[in-house]
RNA sequence: GGUUCCUUAGCCAAGUUGGUAAGGCAAUUGACUGCAACUCAAUGACCGUUGGUUCAAAUCCGACAGGAACCUCCA
């Protein structure tokens, strides 16, 4: 099996992907808290760990995706009392929204999409047993990790308490016993809640993953945790503390984060008013070509969106998919399809990809297909075999990376179309071969 | 204040272990074409500035300039 080689946070370094169990790779990326419309930052992470588990899967992993929906929130309250409805009301539309937005991204569903709300059993018992071994203390109904009872905090993003402690902003919560502690249940009196051993309240977000993932792997281990740069810390940082606390080990073998996302040059805020939704972008341009941008760039470096990226990923596409309908055209007529494809640009590609998902050094090899592609058409009898080997070989390179392979056939309606229109300029009769073309364009068969 | 990261042609962008820079878009020129479109070919980089290490640096080390992220909810 290919190596697969990704980038560790942890460590810092490109690591060798080395799963635990053989042959499987297990994969937890931290989902979106629904309380409203996914904006393009979320759709990042979507297409970077679908184009991942693409790969994964094509070089004989089998995989278990799991991404999970944080429905418990004050922002999610907040949304229900301002829309006077039920929090679970607010999570379902925007969970179905999601995963629609998801599915126009070209980016499946998660094998496992784990809720909070159905977990909250099993949260409540890890958190039980954090605050039995001592890692978390119980204050008037809330309880706190204790972070010095992990002496490698710290060590996902790469910070020490000491400095922590110096940046830490003044805490208005005198409660705790040190300023980095973080809340792992929090007693509350407004907006939905449950009953735990130490009071009615609801869980801090920092504690949902941990609990969920030690329910659904084994051994609270995965082999890959991904998500947004903005989570290492102290998201992840609490995740890993959290998991060192209950089990004495990491939680996960590679820390995957993907870069953020600008527009314009600038950080996308609610206060900036560059807000931009998943859909309101896919709606302009097509899922298609929003994956392509956001493929374009290497997965942890910043996008930064400007309307020339988009200009130039639709020519990019055109480019591709025109050289591709010409050759399904070619093939159609003759009916040259078959099924192989060239193993020695296949495998160049993938190794590519496998090289921390380096999709731009992977293009260069696409286009040296398209390139070829173009050139094999171009003669008067194509080499059938060869034309439909790149052919499928581009469509597959695509395919990885969740861009749409080109399927059309040609009906022999439409074939004879194509006919008459050769024979018209054969016969010299333009205005009849010009009137043909243009019903072929529009047909979208040229 | 602390911690990271970035700066490669008009634009996007790659560049594991140092050996004089992939690719794409746009542009110009040419070829092909009934006219187009498509395609093919050709044409571009003192790798932010400046010191240093080295036979050799975009790649390592230092300084400077500019930009970004995190340290608080965030993908």
């Amino acid at each position: 099996m290919m190596e697969i080689k990704l980038y560790d946070s942890k460590s810092k370094k490109i690591e060798v992907l080395k799963p635990t169990q053989e042959g499987k790779v297990s994969i937890y990326c931290c989902g979106p808290t629904v309380y409203n419309h996914a904006h393009i930052g979320n759709v990042r992470p979507m297409v970077v760990f679908d184009n991942l588990r693409r790969l994964l899967k094509a070089v004989g992993y089998d995989v278990l995706f799991v991404s999970n929906y944080t429905d418990v929130d004050d922002k999610i309250i907040n949304e229900a009392i301002k829309e006077s409805c039920s929090e679970s009301e607010i999570t379902t539309k925007y969970i179905a929204a999601y995963e629609n937005l998801r599915l126009s991204m070209n980016a499946p569903l998660p094998d496992i999409t784990p809720r909070v709300t159905q977990y909250m059993d099993k949260i409540i018992d890890f958190i039980n047993k954090l605050v039995l071994n001592g890692s978390a203390y119980v204050i008037d109904g809330d309880v706190y990790f204790k972070v010095s009872s992990v002496p490698t905090y710290g060590c996902i993003s790469n910070r020490n308490i000491q400095d922590l402690l110096v940046g830490a902003r003044i805490e208005e919560n005198a409660k705790k016993e040190n300023p980095l502690d973080f809340c792992l249940w929090k007693e509350t009196k407004v907006g939905i809640n449950w009953d735990s051993p130490w009071s009615k309240g609801r869980p801090g977000w920092h504690t949902e993953c941990v609990a969920m993932i030690n329910d659904i792997f084994a051994n609270t281990h995965v082999d890959i945790h991904g998500g947004g740069m903005d989570l290492k810390f102290p998201h992840h940082e609490n995740e890993e503390a959290q998991a060192y606390a209950y089990c004495s080990h990491s939680l996960a073998s590679i820390w995957m984060h993907n870069g953020m996302l600008n527009i314009n040059n600038e950080k996308m805020s609610k206060s900036l008013n560059n807000f931009i939704l998943g859909k309101d972008l896919v709606e302009k341009y097509g899922g298609q070509v929003v994956r392509w941008v956001m493929n374009s760039t290497h997965y942890r470096a910043p996008i930064n969106f400007t309307d020339e990226v988009f200009t130039t990923a639709i020519s990019e596409l055109n480019k591709i998919y025109t050289s591709l309908k010409q050759a399904s055209l070619k093939l159609d007529l003759i009916n040259g399809f078959n099924s192989e494809m060239d193993s020695s640009y296949i495998n160049k590609y993938l190794s590519c990809l496998a090289n921390d998902l380096n999709i731009s050094d992977g293009l260069t090899v696409l286009y040296d297909v398209i390139k070829e592609l173009n050139s094999s058409i171009r003669v008067r009898e194509i080499d059938a075999k060869r034309v439909s080997a790149l052919f499928n070989s581009a469509n597959y390179m695509l395919d990885l990376i969740g861009i749409n392979k080109y399927t059309k056939r040609l009906s022999d309606e439409e074939k004879s179309l194509y006919y008459s229109w050769n024979e018209a300029k054969s016969n010299k009769d333009f205005a009849k071969a010009d009137a043909l073309r243009q019903e072929l364009i529009s047909k979208g068969i040229l």
